[in-house]
DNA sequence: GAGGGGCATGTAATCGTTTACATTTTCGCC
DNA sequence: GGCGAAAATGTAAACGATTACATGCCCCTC
């Protein structure tokens, strides 16, 4: 590989001159300029990553730690950052560890020197452990993650408001039995979109049962467990609130299998709104979540923060959610929309 | 943030030596060693990257080079190459770029000196686009690209064989005159699903009609318009095979606006076999692709190459593929499974 | 024609490591 | 106790860039 030694010498000036050209500085004579691209061209030069990054100690790349890759929810993330950073000339080194202290730290540790900030999604509900290994005034903005003394940004969705809107629509439906299949254990957005749900039972007045909260883990198999132990109940509600679409995907299937119908039978809806949802039988009602423009937000913070525009830190916001009622609660949503 | 300098200083010993530490050299005596770690983690110092990479000339960094980082597929590929990557202590720096050859080889050029090798989807059908640029004897894996003579390791999917088997198996459930929804144009793997039906068609002798071939670019939207097309025509097809799942999803809401019934009035399958595919009203009959593999094995390659125990570009493989058959096809599958 | 102000370019220090080579320490053995 | 080999440590030169500072040059002005 050439380095920009070779280039200086066959184009017959200083290194300093060809850095100039590659740092577009407006000192370097045209002709000059010509030259050396034609020289870098040929040579198939392109400067060092590394060596650059260590002399300027910046490296235009920023880590992205996620407890998984897997799913829809991720890849749109994935997708949101990795717009606005290449937009603005920079990379992205992702990387998932499950958020134990351990596994995160040494994930930490290895991205010293690689990257100039983070984006950490540590959506347990142990704070401590997700964030415990950051360097310290180290650029961060967290995503999902239930509040902390941290001084981190914090960015993530309105989930408490996404359930609340949902239960109420239902209420509004005439629903008055209303289940919830929760999401996975000592996850924040889980927390708070079972928050929700319970604070619209208890202010709009519907029936409160604990043997209507039931568990999940956002898999598609937990739903459809789930739902089969709602049929199976004595009492059975005429609605469920799964807290993701996977989960009420397993749950259509599940009722469909028991030879009943959504809604008549029972109302399915579900929360994050992926695109498949509204190609569903029946199209399923659920709370929009623009993911992808999570990341981007996400993004935009962090290099607001590395650019020292904004200082890191004080910003704590959550994302709005929209309703989008389709034919899976029983609304009279015209055919899939 | 602490260097090596100040490591070797607070120690009391020379940096070599906390090099050494750090490279687990066994010429450490064991205090010492116990000492250094100790002001190491006091000091919270991690050895620096770029400075590291810069005189060993590795990164261990793997790029992705990607078309779009949209959808179910991309985010599965990125997790098993992750997931290889991680258990080898390698990062995975990702990259999205439309495949001209502009783009992609800025991406390059900027990924100089910060991986050690790359993993190029280009499933263009046009095998320059996607190869121009990249620096020769550079460790490359190709996923899903056409045949060329880049000289570059290759890996796919068995896109002709499972679209044959799809469509022998429906020739096997009686259907005569069976539609296909063509993938992308200009998609490699579109035209070898393409060309695995038409052999198909062909060989097993059943009807071939141009009008059956619809345009598709592998979204939910496109499936839904083609199978409008397909009811519309005057000779209605028995069986459709739509090139991708997501396609497939858009057919089956498309049937079912037009009040008519899978499988008994048309036969829908897909390729991919996406997790929700099992959970879909009815069930779907696809191709399964088990994309985590081909993101696995693309990695395994990869770092072989890197580690000298292969002669980077001469392996070319193609996974295989599973029918998987569910209710959408009209076979007699036990229920959703 | 001397002086001076820009502009274009060159020189060399620097970033934080690794590692070949030099040097010191340790230690077994006679 | 002295010798020498082996083990432990230190010294300093890289790696490939950026950039403060020095220098040279051209041209203008008086």
């Amino acid at each position: 590989m050439a380095t920009i030694k070779d280039v200086a010498r066959l184009a017959g000036v200083s290194v300093a001159t060809v850095s100039r050209v590659y740092n577009d500085s407006h000192l370097v004579r045209e002709d000059t300029r010509e030259r050396v691209r034609q020289v870098a061209q040929q040579l198939g030069y392109s400067p060092h990553g590394a060596a650059r990054s260590l002399i300027t100690s910046r490296t235009h790349t920023i880590g992205v730690l996620l407890p998984d890759l897997y799913g829809e929810f991720f890849s749109e993330v994935i997708r949101g950052i990795d717009l606005r950073s290449q937009q603005e000339g920079f990379h992205v080194l992702v990387s998932s560890a499950r958020n134990d202290g351990r596994s995160l730290e040494s994930a930490l540790r290895s991205m010293r020197g690689r990257v100039d900030g983070l984006i950490v999604m540590s959506p347990d509900m142990d704070a401590g452990a997700g964030q415990r290994g950051l360097p310290a005034r180290f650029p961060v903005v967290l995503l999902n993650s239930p509040p902390s003394d941290s001084g981190y940004d914090s960015l993530g969705v309105a989930n408490f408001d996404g359930a609340y809107a949902m239960i109420r629509h239902l209420a509004g439906l005439g629903h008055r039995r209303i289940a919830i299949i929760r999401g996975a254990e000592q996850n924040f957005d889980a927390a708070e979109r079972l928050r929700g749900y319970r604070a619209a039972v208890a202010e709009l007045g519907l029936e409160a049962d604990a043997a209507l909260e039931l568990p999940g883990d956002f898999s598609e198999a937990a739903g459809h467990a789930a739902a089969l132990r709602l049929l199976a109940l004595p009492r059975r509600p005429s609605a469920v609130f799964a807290s993701n679409d996977g989960m009420a995907i397993g749950a259509l299937s599940a009722v469909r299998e028991a030879g009943l119908r959504v809604p008549e039978d029972l109302a399915v809806t579900g929360f994050d709104d992926i695109p498949m949802a509204r190609y569903l039988d029946p199209a399923l009602t659920s709370v929009h979540v623009d993911i992808t423009a999570l990341g981007a937000s996400a993004t935009d913070w962090l290099l607001a923060t590395l650019q020292g525009q904004e200082i890191p830190g004080a910003r704590r916001e959550m994302l709005p959610t929209t309703l989008i009622v389709r034919r899976s609660c029983g609304a009279g949503a015209p055919g899939p929309a």
